[in-house]
DNA sequence: CATGAATGAGAGTTCATTCAT
DNA sequence: GATGAATGAACTCTCATTCAT
């Protein structure tokens, strides 16, 4: 049963993550947060002693609900084609949707960080999604839909072109455009 | 003749830039350049009064730096693999070099403007690259070079993942083999 | 109930108020202000954040409590002779204590302000005075105490003189021989 | 014969003057003054040291340029009423000039300087405006011209009245009612 | 648990003043 | 004499953080 604290704490990130997407990590302030919680000073430290934490816990809860969204239809042996429209469209969505893009601000945390290997969520992160894709290529290649080609290349090229256009969306105006282009290339590639 | 003062200018910018590529924008203050180049506070401030005023101009030098170096080799006539080559090997250099990437301090100032699509740098030099590689592509297209393939695409394919990755290096540890993985899939791509 | 924070900042203005008479406006800084009252930069920008917000609170205080002394007084039916005795006293010692004249404060602050004649304090403080000084002679007139003089020029006379004197005796010693020769003329010129 | 360093001095002063006349003294600082006469730090430097030396000079020449204006027409003869009436003319434009008054300036410098009574500028004019009336009021009321006052008294009241309305004016707008009824007050005191 | 008063460190900024050229 | 670069002190202001209530 979730106590009264861990309402409080739920609600402390809600808000935090619309700072830390609006404005990135180093330019939120525990004081911006007591401003958009509306909670007092005290109030907050009782919960979170800096922003630091606040935004571990947030980024820790993104990637735990980030879990492998291929793999259940692999299983049920849906298309790779289709699967892989359905992943693309999303990443189209995030690639202009920079209200909600923390991009920035991960990337302000961990060049703060000095993260080892050992604890980088960021490392692990994208070898999370370099194993993933690599399955659902797989996928495609045995099930024929996909070209024989070189995985390892192409999923870094699917990883990065995306990161970079978030990055770039997040700082300018989102660009729909050139997420189609992305997407195109993407597909281009991969089918048959 | 080059007065005192900008000379002074030109080594505060050289600290800064270190200091820059090194913490970020927003991490800098006009005491860390003050301490990095040695000078006074008032003696720093005689020249900039803003650690904003030191890195636009900055960033203005190496816009201006940045001039199409595909061009004339163009106007010689080398052939397009060639300059292909060269200018992927300096991307990957850029890759892998998170020491002097300003990647990151890029993206936290230009999120602290609001840039308007006026006077937004980002956008200039994205345009800028884009025309640079129009260009140079249909350059090893006509030559019958390259593959007669989707520039917008492809070139869209090659900021983002480039950008991505130097964003990804800047904080994590310096990655050969992306680097070498995003070339040899540009190089795939665009080849005959 | 009053709050804490507003005892400290009834506490502020008070101690702030001993160092305006003393040091004038443009020379008392927040430092100041921290070193008299004993709290820390915080602990005062917590309550107030500049001289001027102290400086403003405490003037509208002081006019506040200069309400109309006479009226009271005049209903009362006190002769008239007696109430200019006890306002000239007051007078007197005004001019004379240089210790607690905010005069030069007071003309500090306004030149800075540029202040439109909308919300000026100073303005609104001579029509409240030129107002009680025409209510009191009219009253010393009707009861045959009063020369039946012009008013408005008598007014301005009692005004400035009394203003100049201040500002006179806030730079040099007190002057009390200054003080009773202007009460002298007061007198003289209004009673019969 | 004047050298260069002194045509510098006076354009100086004279440009100090009016931006002491505008902003009072505290507000005026060497780099004002820089900009003001378009010379450099070092520039000004070599003639004068602070504002405070500048501003002495400036009193000193104002105060030697006000010599005693009455007592040659008293030699000559003029009708006592007749000077009144210039003198009063010339106090007049005074009172409403608040473009060049630097009463605001002088109270401010004398008020930082904690002047003992052997230098002070201030008492030292206070003094010389009332031997130059006595001699003045002697002769009106010598010549049948003026009432056989108390001459003490209405000196103090013309001498301060008029600081007074000075100060007022030169922090709000100039106010020439004011000025008027001062003048016809002395008038008519004076007067028979 | 929550409040908000208070602390103190540190950033930004401005100037009087000095000095090499 | 004049210039403008450089110094260092002082001030304003903002926060993370603590603590009595």
């Amino acid at each position: 049963m979730g106590k009264k604290g861990d309402e409080t704490k739920r609600y402390i990130k809600e808000k935090a993550l619309s700072l830390f997407a609006e404005k990135g990590f180093k330019n939120v302030t525990m004081k911006d947060i007591c401003a958009e919680t509306g909670l007092s000073r005290g109030g907050l430290y009782r919960h979170y002693n800096s922003t630091c934490k606040i935004f571990s816990e947030i980024i820790d809860g993104l990637m735990k609900a980030q879990n492998d969204e291929f793999s259940e239809k692999m299983k049920k042996g849906i298309a790779a084609a289709e699967i892989l429209d359905e992943i693309l469209n999303r990443y189209k969505c995030e690639m202009t949707d920079s209200e909600n893009s923390l991009s920035l601000a991960i990337y302000e945390y961990y060049s703060e960080k000095q993260a080892d290997a050992e604890n980088n969520m960021l490392l692990k992160q994208y070898e999370s999604s370099v194993n993933m894709w690599q399955d659902f290529l797989s996928y495609g290649i045995q099930r024929g839909e996909f070209r024989n080609i070189d995985c390892e290349e192409i999923i870094d090229i699917i990883i990065f072109s995306y990161q970079g256009v978030r990055m770039y969306s997040s700082v300018l105006l989102p660009s729909e455009k050139i997420a189609e282009r992305i997407i195109s290339h993407i597909k281009k590639i991969l089918l048959l």
